[in-house]
Parts: structure tokens; sequence; C-alpha cells
DNA sequence: GCCGTTTTCGGCCCGACTGTTTTCAGTCG
């Protein structure tokens, strides 16, 4: 059984449970459990073959147990029986919003209501004004968000999410009644997919901005609006809240609505621990006098910790580490030398060779790596020979041009089904440097793909694996493949993994990075850039990166264009 | 069900808003 589902199940027990009406905590530690496995990088197997498993913080002998048998039997008899207990349908109630398992079970104990089709019906026939703790205004917001739920998968990119809370940021600073404002929650951690947008704001008049954040022009519909709190949704789908606390309050309104919950919770236990009690509005003691910081890092020092970098608040081990003094000084986007692996005209890029230098150039970057698709990739345009040949030559040009900047002759060449790369040596020999993608053949089993990849890595032309898991967010699951296996072969033969930058990818994962850095694999942050646009788009993996604790020397493409080549040189060397 | 520099038992983060209620439960983050 694969670590996903274990983790699903493990979810579900946890929302079962609160169905049940059972004990919260243990309900908690069932989801608490879940997360920690999903942000562990190892697999299954590796964890369940010795006592590492019940070693996780939140993973005791109870839930150990069970993951053990979810490993080898592959079912669980605990959740079959908790799930007999439900109709299946009445989980996918719990996407409603607002409606929590406290409702569900009446609606489900009361009207007989096992699914979200039946809850339309019986909100049409008014059966919900019955039922205690339910009314009018309930029944109506439930088909309102049923209709949600049907238009949207609830979900949004990084980079759509982030396109949305600029504009709305802008109108809070430009207002002379808000002191500070800031993007915070999912988006400022830099999750690669969120689900709303959070923002919080510094003023001595939270009504008045309150009224101008709920009549922008991209505001659809106002959902809540208090003084302190507010929740609109946009035309485009996402809610956005808005909370505003007092100038001293606003370290720790920014701090608590970064999140994550968890990292929350920890830092809360651990001033309960010390006497103190935190939450939005300030850190108290004992008497109740709040202790006034000008700063999150202010806050962070109040509870005897390093500074600790929004992208890492996930609670998996930065507290610890901000403790001991060993957090990474994380990578900025500024560290990045160069980029590779951008398409041009030539495949299914849209700019030309030359379009594509001088944006670089202007980004100040030191060189820049071209690597349309290969030969077999005629979805794509892939490139032959004669192409090549072209393309080599219009470089040529380009380069005396513009002389400031490195132009690096590669490709993105498919990794055939059988692990071999997609030109013979003797073209291959001529590139700088060769990412090597997966791009068919997506379901085979983790063996053969994992074996194929291997392959490719093993070829002395290959430099980089590109898009390493082929999963395309909210769209495409992964492709099944064996990271640890992956990693130690790139580790052992010189090759790079690839931190695919582009919003929709973002591939590898960066839950995997922080196990590829400890392994001291290479790993390029790479635009996979399709016009002159997307070349920014390694922003978006810095953030990624950063989320996978990514130092400046873990990156490849921090060192420059003569130490980048001795990299692929290398490895051919090893042949 | 998990966990321990107060504890192997008895705790487990904290507050805002809504809708339903006459003081609060449910949901969310």
């Amino acid at each position: 059984m694969e670590k996903r589902e274990v983790v699903k199940i493990l979810s579900e027990i946890s929302t079962l449970l609160e169905l049940k009406g059972e004990n919260p905590f243990k309900s908690r530690s069932y989801s608490n459990a879940a997360r920690v496995l999903e942000g562990t990088p190892d697999d299954l197997a590796a964890l369940t073959s010795d006592d590492r498993l019940e070693g996780l913080k939140g993973i005791g002998e109870g839930i150990g147990k069970k993951i053990r048998e979810l490993a080898t039997t592959g079912t669980l008899v605990y959740y079959e029986e908790l799930k007999s207990g439900f109709p299946p349908g009445i989980l996918e109630m719990l996407r409603i919003p607002n409606l929590g398992p406290k409702r569900v079970k009446i609606l489900y104990e009361k009207l007989d209501v096992k699914s979200v089709a039946e809850l339309e019906y019986a909100c049409n026939e008014n059966r919900l004004l019955t039922l205690p703790g339910f009314g009018e205004k309930s029944q109506d917001n439930i088909l309102k968000g049923i209709e949600l739920v049907r238009r949207s998968s609830n979900q949004f990119l990084f980079s759509d999410a982030w396109e949305e809370a600029e504009p709305l940021l802008e109108a809070l600073r430009a207002s002379r009644k808000v002191a500070e404002a800031s993007v915070a929650g999912s988006l400022r951690r830099r999750k690669e997919v969120v689900k709303d947008i959070d923002i919080v704001a510094a003023s001595e008049h939270p009504e008045d901005v309150m009224d101008l954040f709920c009549t922008h022009t991209s505001v659809d519909e106002v959902l809540e609006k208090g003084s302190t709190k507010s929740n609109v949704r946009l035309k485009c789908g996402i809610a956005v809240d808005l909370r505003i606390v007092p100038v001293e309050a606003y370290p720790f309104l920014l701090h608590h609505m970064t999140g994550s919950k968890n990292h929350n919770i920890a830092m809360r236990s651990r001033a309960q621990k010390m006497g103190l009690k935190m939450s939005e509005w300030g850190l108290f003691d004992k008497s109740g006098r709040s202790m006034a910081c000008r700063d999150e890092k202010e806050i962070f020092a109040a509870l005897g910790l390093d500074e600790i970098q929004p992208e890492m608040r996930e609670d998996m081990g930065e507290i610890e580490a901000a403790e001991e003094h060993a957090l990474p000084a994380l990578i900025s986007r500024e560290d990045l030398a160069g980029v590779l692996h951008c398409h041009t005209h030539y495949s299914d890029g849209i700019s030309t060779v030359e379009e594509m230098v001088k944006r670089a150039a202007e980004l100040g970057f030191a060189y820049i790596g071209i690597s349309d698709h290969s030969q077999s990739a005629g979805y794509a345009g892939g490139l032959k020979e004669a192409d090549l040949q072209k393309q080599w030559k219009e470089i040529e040009q380009v380069q005396r041009k513009y002389p400031s900047i490195r132009i690096l002759k590669g490709t993105e060449s498919d990794i055939l089904v059988d692990g071999s790369l997609d030109y013979p040596d003797a073209i291959l020999r001529k590139f700088d440097f060769v990412v090597a993608s997966i791009h068919s053949r997506f379901n085979m089993d983790e063996d053969e793909m994992t074996a194929r990849i291997l392959k490719a890595i093993e070829n002395p032309y290959t430099t980089i694996v590109g898009h390493p898991t082929g999963r395309l967010l909210l769209g495409r699951d992964p492709f099944k493949v064996n990271i640890d296996k992956m990693l130690t072969a790139a580790r052992k033969r010189g090759v790079a993994i690839e931190l695919n930058a582009n919003p929709q990818r973002l591939d590898l994962d960066w839950r995997f990075l922080k196990k590829a850095k400890e392994m001291k694999v290479a790993i390029t942050i790479n635009p996979d850039a399709h016009s002159v646009h997307g070349i920014s788009d390694v922003e978006y993996g810095c953030g990624i990166a950063r989320k996978g604790w990514l130092e400046a020397g873990d990156v490849l493409n921090t060192k420059d264009a003569a130490e980048l080549t001795r990299f692929a040189e290398a490895h051919r060397g090893h042949s």
C-alpha cells in the first residue's frame, strides 16, 4: 500500500470519529498522525521495517500498529468497522462550507440525509427548518454551499491566488487608515495549492477599512462582516479573509494568521509551558500583562526561538531547530545565478531564442540554458537533428549580440519507455547540459518506472532529471516512482534533480526536498519557461525550495556557468 | 490516541463570527 493511501485513511478515521461524536482529542490525534506521516520523506516500507514509525512525534503505539496493519495486509479492521457505521455519501457533505461533523450528524440522524444530493432535496422541501440549531439562513447557506462545491474544487494554484491578492493588498496599503497590511495564511507560507487568501492589517479605524475591503471591485459577495474580521468571495471564486487589529497587536495577528494551524498550536503550547498565553492579540504573562513585540522576530525571541521564516512554519521540526539555533539560511531568488530548462518557438515555446536571452539578461541572470523538446516529442514539436543544427547556429549569433550573458545549449530529452534518451550519443555529447524527462506512459507500475528513470540517470549525458514525478497540481497525480532510489542514484552518479518552478508543477514536491538536501543531492530550480514571461516563474520555485529548507549551497544554478558545465562534464566522465 | 524539564494520568490553543438562541454551539482558521 502507498503512503498516500494510508494518510488518506488516517484522516478519514479522524473525520469519522468526529461524526461519531468521539473524544475530539482522539480524532485530532489521527489527523495529526496523518499530517506527520505525509510530511516524512520516507516511504512506508522504510518506516515500517524498523522502529522509526513509532519514533515520529504524533505516532504512538495505537496508530503505529494500525499503520503496520495497513502496510502488511492492505486493510484495517478498525477502519472498515468505523466506516460501516455510516453511509458512503456522508463524507462528501463535509465539503460544504460551514457544515461540520456536528451538524452533519444531526442531518443524518434526524432527517436520514445520506448524501449531498439528498441534502439538496431536503433543503428544497424546507425540511431543515424543524431541526434544532438550524433555521432559514442555514438552509439557504447550505444550498449556496452545495452550488459552490459543485462549481469548483475549492482549491487554487498559489500563482492564481497570489495574483488576486496583490491588488487587494495594494488597495488596502493605499488607504491612509491602514498602518500596515500583509498577506498571511498558506499564501504567505507559499503552499503550492491554497484554499483561500488571508490578509491582515493594522488600523485604528477598522470599520472604514472593512468597508473599503468589502466594496473592492474584485469582490462578488460579502459572506461575513465584523469590526475585526470579514470574509468575502471574489468574482474568480476564491474566498478572502481580512483581519484587522490595532498597531500594537499587528505582529501577533500576522504570526497567528500565517499559521500553519499546527505551528500555532506548537507555539502556543510552548508559551503555555513558559507560563504565558499567546493569541492574535498578544503575548500575556500570568497577571494578564501584555509583552510588547515590534515584529515577528521579537515574538519568537520572547519564546526563546530564532526567527522562523513563514515558509517553514509547518510544525515539521522548525521549532526544535529554532531552539537549537540550527535554522537554515534559506535561499532567495537573488541567489540564482542563471536559469536552465527554457523552451523556444523551435518546439512548443512561443518566444524566440533572442527574446528569451534578452529577458534573462534583463532579469540579471549570468546564463540561460535553452532546452527544447527532443525528436520523439511529436506532441510538442520536438527537434530533429537538422533543427538542432539550425538552432545552434542561431544561438551562436545571439551569443555574439549578448556577450554579457552565457547561452548554454541544452535539450529536454524524453526518457523513452526503455529508459534511454532520445538522441544518439554523437548528438548528446554536443549539448552543454541535458534535462531528461518523462512525457509518456505515466501509468507504469512503480518498479518499471523507477527502473526507467534509474537507467536515464545512469546515462552519462543526463545532467538533470526534469519534473521528476510528472504531477500537475489540481490536475494529474504524480506517476509512481521510488523517490528514495531516484535520489540515491542521482547522488551517486552526480545527476541533479529538478525543482520545476512552473506553478502547475512545483515538482519535486517540497516534502522531499529536505530529504534530498540531507542526502546532498544537487537541486536545480528551473523555470520550464515556454515564453519570456515564464522565466520569472523561478520565483515560485524559490518559494518551494524555502519550504524544503534549501540554502543557496544546495542549489546547482546558484553557481556560475563554469561550475555548472563542470558538473555536467563530471558525470560524463563517470562512464 | 498522544505525550511528559510540573505529569505514566490528566491534560490536550485560542478567539471571531454566524445563526440560533436568550447565553451559546458550531465552524473556521
